[in-house]
DNA sequence: ATGGCGGAAGCATTCCGA
C-alpha cells in the first residue's frame, strides 16, 4: 500500500492539484497538511468521486489543519495529541487496513518555530516533547505505526541545500534534530534513507529567490517507519512534478510504499 | 541588511510560513 504525506498550504487553492496528483498518482492514504480551512469547507464531494471514500479532518480557520483521506475504511480517529495543550489543530491519528496487518497513521503538522531563542521555537520544543510521548504511547497500541507530515526539521546537514550559510538556524539547530532523534529511538527509521537517493533530495523549496529553480531546498517532510514495519517498506521518494506546476504548494509530495 | 512569494482575512495592510 502507498500511503503520502503533502502540506498543499491551503486546500482551498490547492484542491484542483491534489485531485490531478491523485488522478495520476492513486495512493491509498493521502495525509494532508496546512489545510487552512474549517472542517465545514473541506471539499469532501470532490474527494470521494476521485475514491477517497473516508475522510478524517481536524480542520481550523486560515491556519494549520490537517487530513488524512483513504481509498478504505478509518478507524479509531485522534484529533490533537494528549499530554499538551495544543490549540492549533497539528496531528490527526487513524487506523487503515494494509495488505499485512492495520497500520496506524499519525498525520503532523510539527510547529515551526520561527527562530531559535523566540517564544515560537519554546513552543516547538515543549509541542515536541508532547509529541514524543503520545507517538510512545500509540506505538506501545499499535507496533504496526507510520509518523509522516511536515517536521519543520531538516534532520541532517545533507538536508539541507546550505548546511554551512544555515547552521544554528531554524529547522538545523542541535535541539530540532535532537527532537527528531528522540522520535527515532520510540523505534523509528526515515523510510527515505532506507534506500538510495539522489544528492540534494529536498521536500520544500521557498517561493522566493527562485528557490525551486535554484534547488534552495530543505528535506523537512518525512515518514516514519517503526521497527515492526521496516522490513516491509518497498521504497521512498519524493515527487517534485507538482511543485513545477502554476502555482503551487511549496511542499512536495512525499510516499512511502509499505 | 533586508526582502524577495504566496495565502487568508478583508479591502489596506498585516500576519504567518520556512
Amino acid at each position: 500500500m502507498k500511503i503520502t504525506t503533502w502540506n498543499v498550504n491551503s486546500l482551498t487553492a490547492r484542491l484542483q492539484h491534489v485531485l490531478d496528483w491523485l488522478a495520476a498518482n492513486p495512493v491509498d492514504v493521502l495525509c494532508l497538511q496546512e489545510l487552512k480551512l474549517t472542517e465545514d469547507k473541506f471539499p469532501l464531494m470532490e474527494l470521494q468521486a476521485a475514491g477517497y471514500a473516508h475522510c478524517a479532518v481536524f480542520g481550523q480557520k486560515t491556519y494549520n489543519g490537517v487530513a488524512i483521506l483513504s481509498r478504505t475504511e478509518l478507524r479509531d480517529v485522534v484529533r490533537n495529541i494528549t499530554h499538551y495543550p495544543d490549540e492549533s489543530s497539528r496531528v490527526i491519528t487513524a487506523t487503515v487496513d494494509g495488505p499485512e496487518g492495520p497500520v496506524r497513521v499519525v498525520n503532523g503538522y510539527f510547529v515551526n518555530g520561527q527562530a531559535p531563542g523566540s517564544e515560537k521555537f519554546a513552543y516547538k520544543m515543549a509541542w515536541l516533547g508532547g509529541l514524543n510521548q503520545y507517538v510512545g504511547e500509540e506505538l506501545k497500541a499499535h507496533p504496526r505505526l507510520v509518523l509522516l507530515g511536515d517536521f519543520n526539521i531538516a534532520p541532517e546537514d545533507r538536508d539541507s541545500f546550505d548546511p554551512v550559510g544555515l547552521k544554528d538556524t531554524i529547522h538545523h539547530t542541535k535541539e530540532e534534530r535532537e527532537h527528531f532523534q528522540g522520535l527515532i529511538r520510540l523505534g523509528l527509521c526515515d523510510s527515505f534513507r532506507l534506500f538510495e537517493q539522489p544528492e540534494k533530495s529536498f521536500s520544500w523549496w521557498d517561493y522566493r529567490m527562485l528557490g525551486y529553480q535554484k534547488n534552495r531546498g530543505l528535506r523537512i517532510d518525512h515518514v516514519l517507519v517503526s521497527d515492526a514495519l521496516r522490513p516491509q517498506v518497498k521504497g521512498c521518494a519524493i515527487d517534485r512534478t507538482p511543485r513545477k506546476w502554476k502555482q503551487p504548494s511549496d511542499h512536495a509530495p512525499v510516499t512511502v510504499e509499505i
